[in-house]
RNA sequence: GGGUCGCUAGCUCAAUUUGGCAGAGCAACGGACUCUUAAUCCGCAGGUUCGGGGUUCAAGUCCCCGGCGACCCA
């Protein structure tokens, strides 16, 4: 137990008489299980028909936690709150045996109890529990935050989570709606025949994407391992292997800096299907959305913080080089001179680049000026060879691949393409990786013979995804920070 | 990595500008109260001002070092 301050080893102390006068009562507290009959959503939504003041005979039992208390002295009026919502509970004294009266003045804020009693509705209106029975079954011995301003600061909210959800109904609802998001994405998998596996997190070799790992060692096998940066060079074995349709949901972990859209362990959706190309895997992240969307009710018009986009479908695609064009009014294309182009953008509009290739560019430029200000959702195609180590190279356009990422309210939420199933060129890509890498960028990919040996043996061809679930959640939740729609983020500890 | 701001009672916040007894509301505790729902009224108590050092007669306040957090930038 961490040292309390005075003022909370008063209370501590306090509840802890509390708890003991309940032990000492006549009344077996403490039971392992209670039953209850309803939940509090259930009786509001039930008995609303009832009239101001009107008693019923109508017998129901709830459980929950105490969240206030408003006593009359022979008169108190408590809300309980379970899993479903609130309900308010009133005990009065005069109608309660003495010893069940004197056993009730032990509860506080915070304590989870049973409760047993009529239905009824106040005279002021409110649908309540006549408590007639009632019995502790854990006492809470801590003093909670304040009702009215709740528990406003973050550090707190995140290094105590519970606490958070206890309090603030904002944030148990974003937690809620993001396994409903989860759900209805399996949903929506499983209907389409994709199956859902599981590939390795601890992996020898961290690919599949380009970031920092995160490094940790297994004593058995006397071999350094990583956590994986993603499923994507497994999941494509499982398509050699001839499972047609696969998908996983799970976490990956890059070693990288924590801000409002970045958690160094996040959750994505990856899936891949044999016989389909990027296009196909257009379609179907429109397709999972839209079926995301109707199931929670969700409008076309999103509002995020301050803006607001049109979901409707289907959504803008377009290639980087046009978006890139249109901006800076220029004419570029995969094979144009890039020295002309570099003085053209350096003479109109001030900007210095020292690209070294038309691909690289076209990236930076719409990187550092085009990719915030993208608001509806947008699928951006014509990713450049030189970023895309796993993508098909297009037929037509030479250093360019079938690949897309999608776009909204500024910020990445997908990305996809047609695989590359080449041997041959995927060891050649993977060997410009590791020439970068010996060069000091440590996000650079590492060779991988044996996923090479893989490829040998014939890919199909093949669309994959991937998805971020946590940034989907959060336009969907209204929240600015990706911590706020996962349940425990990471802090540092405090001392 | 750089910058700005913040950390005061269990919670939400004052007091920092100009160094001069560290305060309020809620929660808790004692009392009154049978229809409240931010209940009301009376009373009482609660502090390592994030930690360490310095300046000063005097530091929550100024200076230095450290911790944690928030935001902005790269």
């Amino acid at each position: 137990m961490t040292e309390l301050s005075k003022s909370e080893s008063e209370i501590y102390s306090l509840r802890k008489e509390k708890e003991a006068a309940i032990r000492d009562s006549k009344i077996d507290s403490f039971p392992t299980y209670f039953e209850n009959t309803t939940n509090a959503s259930e009786i509001l939504k039930l008995h609303s028909n009832l009239t101001d003041g009107e008693k019923t005979e109508i017998s129901t039992s709830v459980r929950g936690r105490i969240l206030s208390i408003r006593s009359f002295g022979k008169l108190t009026f408590m809300d309980l709150k379970d899993y479903s919502g609130k309900i308010q509970l009133v005990l009065s004294q005069e109608e309660l045996s003495t010893e069940l009266a004197q056993y009730i003045e032990n509860y506080d804020v915070g304590d989870l109890v049973g409760v047993s009693g009529n239905i009824m509705k106040t005279k002021k209106g409110e649908i309540s529990i006549k408590v007639t029975d009632s019995i502790l079954l854990s006492k809470s011995l801590r003093n909670f935050p304040e009702k009215w301003h709740g528990l406003k600061d973050k550090e707190t909210r995140f290094r105590q989570r519970y606490l958070d959800f206890i309090v603030n109904e904002d944030a148990i609802k974003t937690i809620q709606t993001r396994f409903q998001i989860i759900k209805l994405i399996r949903e929506f998998m499983d209907s389409k025949h994709f199956i859902e596996v599981e590939t390795p997190t601890l992996q020898p070799k961290a690919g599949g994407a380009i970031a920092r790992p995160f490094t940790t060692h297994h004593n058995a096998m006397s071999i350094d391992m990583f956590l994986r940066i993603a499923p994507e060079l497994y999941l494509k074995r499982l398509i050699i292997g001839g499972f047609e349709k696969v998908y996983e949901i799970g976490k990956v972990f890059r070693n990288e800096g924590i801000d409002m859209t970045h958690s160094p362990e996040f959750t994505m959706m990856e899936s891949y299907q044999a016989y389909t190309n990027v296009n196909g895997v257009m379609d179907m992240v429109e397709e999972m959305c839209c079926y995301v969307f109707s199931k929670l009710n969700v409008n076309s018009e999103i509002s995020y913080l301050d803006s607001k986009a049109d979901f409707s479908f289907p959504w803008k695609r377009i290639s980087m080089f046009d978006l890139v064009n249109n901006k800076f009014n220029l004419n570029i294309d995969f094979d144009s001179d890039i020295n002309s182009i570099l003085s053209s953008l350096e003479k109109n509009f001030g900007l210095t680049y020292s690209s070294k290739t038309i691909g690289l560019l076209v990236y930076e430029l719409f990187e550092n000026h085009i990719e915030k200000e993208i608001i509806d959702p947008t699928f951006v195609t014509d990713y450049p060879k030189e970023v895309s180590p796993f993508a098909r190279e297009s037929k037509e356009k030479q250093g360019i691949t079938e690949r897309f990422e999608l776009f909204a309210f500024g910020s990445e939420l997908a990305n996809g393409f047609s695989e590359l199933i080449d041997p041959e060129d995927q060891e050649q890509r993977l060997k410009e990786q590791a020439i970068k890498k010996s060069d000091g960028d440590d996000e650079a990919h590492v060779e991988d013979k044996d996923y090479i040996d893989a490829l040998e043996y014939g890919l199909p061809p093949t669309g994959g995804l991937g998805f971020g679930i946590d940034r989907f959640v959060m336009m969907l939740t209204n929240n600015e920070s990706i911590r706020e729609v996962i349940a425990f983020p990471h802090l540092k500890p405090e001392s």
